[in-house]
DNA sequence: ATGGGTACCTGTCTGC
DNA sequence: TGCAGACAGGTACCCA
């Protein structure tokens, strides 16, 4: 499900609710894509940091509050003993890795009622609980020391450029997709060159761009490369402003669905007209994956 | 190295 | 009504 939009959306509903707040415990409960070992239990205390985005990923930063001056003491009598005994107990600061796979949500409450059959992880914290609910399980919460260290490195240092990056330009594309052989739809997917379009959106982009998402990267012109990026800008900007997509399990924090579903031009509309020019929406499968597309608006 | 297929898991919908 | 089968927003991994 959670496309760059709908992590993005995630992600702005939680960061200033959550910046600043304690970790009081964490609770798993069936496992996710990878195993969350046994930091889970030494989270308590952990001061949350400001949530960032990274592609599909949450990035929660948790810090030893240490440093902080809510509890004062003569540093220099017991520091040493004190600091070797937290080492001992706490992980180093770091932080949770978050991904939400095809069909998490997460949720931050103050009063949750009883977890259900689908709530796998828990953080209860002095600003309320959060709660990833997630059916499918393919989602993932893994502690990571940091963004510069294993796993994060591992996860994060295979993903392409954020499209919003104003560095980021057609000619980057153009550039990239020179050395590829695969359908654009397929690169898009794979988001090694830009990340944040999954399905949804890579079908979006391409209609608004006019491309047919069966053009071999290679063959498309700088031009195009530079619409390509435009149109999807300008796809996951709208779907932000909206709320992200609802397909079936999408929620944001406040447990309300999103509202791009709607504006969808070509996605899930196999046989619907054209919006653009009335012909049939056709369905293909790429890479094992629904894509929708115009035959006539979009051109190899 | 690139690119395709498989696997992970559960729920929902369709058609017989 | 029951049931098998297809399909669903992602992505790491294995093999050609």
């Amino acid at each position: 499900m959670p496309e760059l939009p709908e992590v993005e959306v995630t992600r702005a509903g939680l960061a200033d609710r959550l910046l600043g707040a304690r970790v009081r415990s964490a609770t798993l409960g069936k496992p996710l894509r990878w195993p969350l070992g046994r930091e889970v239990a030494a989270l308590s205390g952990l001061q949350v940091g400001q949530l960032m985005r990274r592609g599909k990923y949450l990035w929660l930063p948790l810090q030893h509050p240490g440093a902080e001056p809510w509890f004062q003491r003569p540093a220099a009598v017991d520091a040493p003993p004190l600091a070797a005994a937290a080492a001992a107990e706490v992980p180093r600061s770091g932080g949770l890795l978050l991904h939400l796979g095809m069909s998490g949500s997460l949720a931050l409450t103050e009063q949750p009622g009883p977890a259900g059959p689908h709530d796998h992880f828990e953080l209860a914290t002095t600003a309320g609980t959060l709660r990833l609910t997630d059916p499918r399980r393919f989602g993932a919460v893994v502690w990571s020391d940091g963004l510069d260290t294993a796993p994060a490195t591992k996860l994060l240092g295979v993903l392409g450029a954020e499209p919003f990056d104003p560095a980021l330009t057609g000619a980057h594309l153009y550039m990239a997709f020179q050395q590829r052989r695969t359908a654009v739809k397929t690169a898009l997917l794979a988001g090694d060159v830009v990340v944040g379009a999954g399905n949804i959106y890579a079908s979006e982009a391409l209609f608004r761009a006019r491309i047919d998402p069966r053009t071999p990267c290679r063959r498309l012109s700088l031009a195009r490369c530079e619409r390509l990026l435009a149109a999807l800008r300008d796809t996951l900007a709208q779907a932000i402003a909206l709320g992200g997509s609802t397909l079936r399990d999408f929620k944001d924090v406040h447990g309300m669905a999103g509202g791009f579903q709607a504006q969808a031009l070509v996605y899930g509309r196999e046989g619907q007209p054209c919006p653009s020019c009335g012909a049939p929406v056709r369905r293909i499968v790429q890479g094992m994956r629904a894509t929708y597309f115009c035959g006539r608006c979009q051109k190899r």
